[in-house]
DNA sequence: GCAAATCTGTAGCATTGGTTACAGAAGCGG
DNA sequence: CCGCTTCTGTAACCAATGCTACAGATTTGC
């Protein structure tokens, strides 16, 4: 497999395939290690082709706190920001769910970036989209209670069966948080019947979780 | 005037330039009035060329957040993703320097976006900073106390006499607290000799606030 | 089956920040 | 100069969150 078997890779001319082919892909696994760690430099863009990463920051006391999501599709684009300033990443990324990433070279991305006008709209958008998530971020801290905001990230996370596969020490580090306030808000909304919990995960009722929200 | 006076859109070519002169070009005075309000409709750009204009939240208990500034050669490029998504602006925008604005029409935008080089890499450059910048504040309301974010905002915004132009409501609004605490706060930022307080204006002695940063 | 590791539940106390309620000071307009 | 408005200073109290310290439950590995 190379990056011209993804959309929208695959959709580029026959040059640009040629210029794709030389970038590296890899496969990675869940792991708490950083895949890269604030400061240090990049030179190109990640495309996260399956699988989830997360990117967060990390606090004097030592707390994590989830910044936001790279899905499939979406890109840490700073590959053209660093061919300017010398950019060093801002925050630490790791793997959330197994994922499978390419790596797309500073020059090659900046002529595909010239080339291609797909390379142009899927830059701006994933910028737009991030712009997006991390100014309802920031609202939800100012507008939010921290209660308000785990019952946000598990109606976010609930499957279909509304379980929501976490331990109590990764939602705090999702929420900046610690895993004995998490264990407190969490016994509250146990208590109202929003959740039922469990060693590893918590099973949500939509409806009556929603509620509490509001009363929080 | 108009817009192809002002650089980067004076170096464009002819084409491009017979496009820009279609833009509005506005004067707008400081006003606490929201220039533009959450949820409205945008479809174009709004590119700042002098002054300065602020981005913030309201928080149900109505309480101001600032989120970020726009400063001149800045824009706020919503307009590639409104084409696409009918996407409503996320936040309210209000003039916090007079400022002069001018108003490139989605379409106007699209076009020179594909014409010229130069737009892409001034959109994809705002965007990026833009991120950073987000990600930046993210990082500060997880990492600083109040009183760290105060004295962020006072060196930040100090003149070369180190007077920092503001009453204390409106630092209130750019945290997204309330005047009492950050009068409280100010109060022992002088107690401990790092500022002293005026009516509409602080002075700052930087090294002593910097100092008194650490142990907030 | 047992020991170690991991996860959850709970209680008490400290700190931060928000709210309420005033009092006084500074500027402004007539 | 006087009254109105705006801004600052303070105090007391309360709610939200963080920190410390355990105890008990579940899982895993051997």
């Amino acid at each position: 497999m190379t990056l011209t078997d993804y959309p929208p890779f695959s959709l580029l001319g026959a040059r640009s395939q040629a210029l794709l082919r030389q970038c590296s892909l890899q496969r990675h696994e869940v792991s708490p290690a950083p895949l890269l760690g604030k400061g240090q430099n990049i030179s190109g863009a990640y495309v996260v082709l399956s699988g989830c990463l997360r990117v967060y920051t990390l606090t004097p006391a030592g707390h994590e706190a989830t910044q936001y999501f790279i899905r499939p599709g979406e890109t840490c684009v700073f590959a053209l920001n660093s061919l300017f300033n010398d950019v060093r990443y801002p925050a630490w990324v790791a793997v959330e769910e197994a994922a499978e990433i390419a790596f797309i070279p500073g020059p090659v991305f900046r002529s595909l970036f010239a080339l291609e006008p797909v390379m142009q709209d899927l830059t701006v958008r994933t910028l737009s989209v991030l712009v997006f998530r991390l100014m309802a971020m920031l609202e939800e801290m100012h507008a939010c209670t921290l209660g308000q905001r785990l019952a946000n990230l598990l109606l976010l996370h609930a499957g279909a069966d509304g379980r929501v596969s976490m331990t109590q020490q990764v939602m705090a580090n999702h929420l900046g948080s610690s895993r004995e306030v998490v264990a407190r808000l969490i016994g509250a909304l146990v208590a109202c019947g929003a959740v039922s919990s469990h060693r590893g995960y918590v099973c949500v009722r939509q409806a009556a979780l929603l509620a509490a929200r509001s009363g929080m």
